[in-house]
DNA sequence: GCGACAG
DNA sequence: ATCTTGTCGC
């Protein structure tokens, strides 16, 4: 017998490899928008449940207007690279737990600033075919200057020779975002509506809100 | 071989 | 991410 286990994440990688070919890194948004989701999860029960909550809210007012939670047993545990595989299934519920689409998502993680470029946003938006963002609150690759502290400061996250993302400083003084595209926005765009969607904290509203439904403290 | 490593 | 109390600062 072949050691399945062993090349798990290898059959993952191929499949993130494959599916980042499909990510639209072009301007292809609802005009105007209208609404904007957030999306997280949360891991109670000493990891043992997977909870995935999403938050529905009007676009540029950021009222709430709808919200949705799943749970589920947890299936996979947190590997560095394969968070998708992990999270993805219940999030998809959650969204799914929504009465309408959203015009756009931001998720709680990265997108194209990924080894292979293929984070969560990026796989949310193929899988769904849904504009995305990835807002991640740390690096997982990709090397950087400090932004200047002033809100608004940015800097490209750089991989190589290529830009996968901005470190975004989102309010003076605090330690910096991670916006990356996630699919049918472009990184330029993607940075001006994390800002629309961040009036007061650190994180986007949208995000905000789907941490706090899922149980994040 | 060594260090890094979203949530 | 989770487990976990109080504590420092605007």
């Amino acid at each position: 017998m072949a050691p399945e286990g062993a090349s798990l994440t290898r059959e993952w990688a191929d499949q993130q490899r494959r599916l980042a070919d499909k990510v639209i890194e072009q301007d292809q948004l609802p005009q105007p928008l209208r609404t904007v989701a957030g999306v997280d999860a949360a891991f109670p029960e000493r990891g043992r449940v997977t909870r995935a909550a999403a938050v529905l809210l009007s676009f540029p007012e950021l009222e709430p207007l709808e919200q949705a939670v799943v749970e589920q047993a947890t299936t996979l545990p947190y590997i560095p690279g394969f968070l998708s595989f992990r999270e993805l299934p219940a999030i998809r519920k959650a969204l799914d737990g929504l009465s309408a689409t959203p015009d756009l998502v931001l998720c709680d993680g990265q997108g194209r600033a990924h080894p292979r470029r293929l984070g969560i946003a990026c796989h949310l938006g193929v899988a769904t075919g849904l504009a995305t963002i990835g807002v991640g609150k740390s690096r997982l690759c990709g090397r950087f200057d400090a932004p200047d502290s002033g809100k608004g400061s940015c800097q490209p996250l750089i991989d190589g020779e290529e830009v996968i993302g901005q470190v975004l400083r989102t309010r003076d003084g605090v330690r910096p975002v991670f916006v990356s595209v996630g699919h049918r926005v472009s990184l330029e765009t993607a940075v001006e509506l994390v800002l629309a969607c961040t009036p007061r904290y650190r994180l986007p509203e949208p995000i905000r809100q789907a941490d706090r439904l899922a149980g994040a403290y």
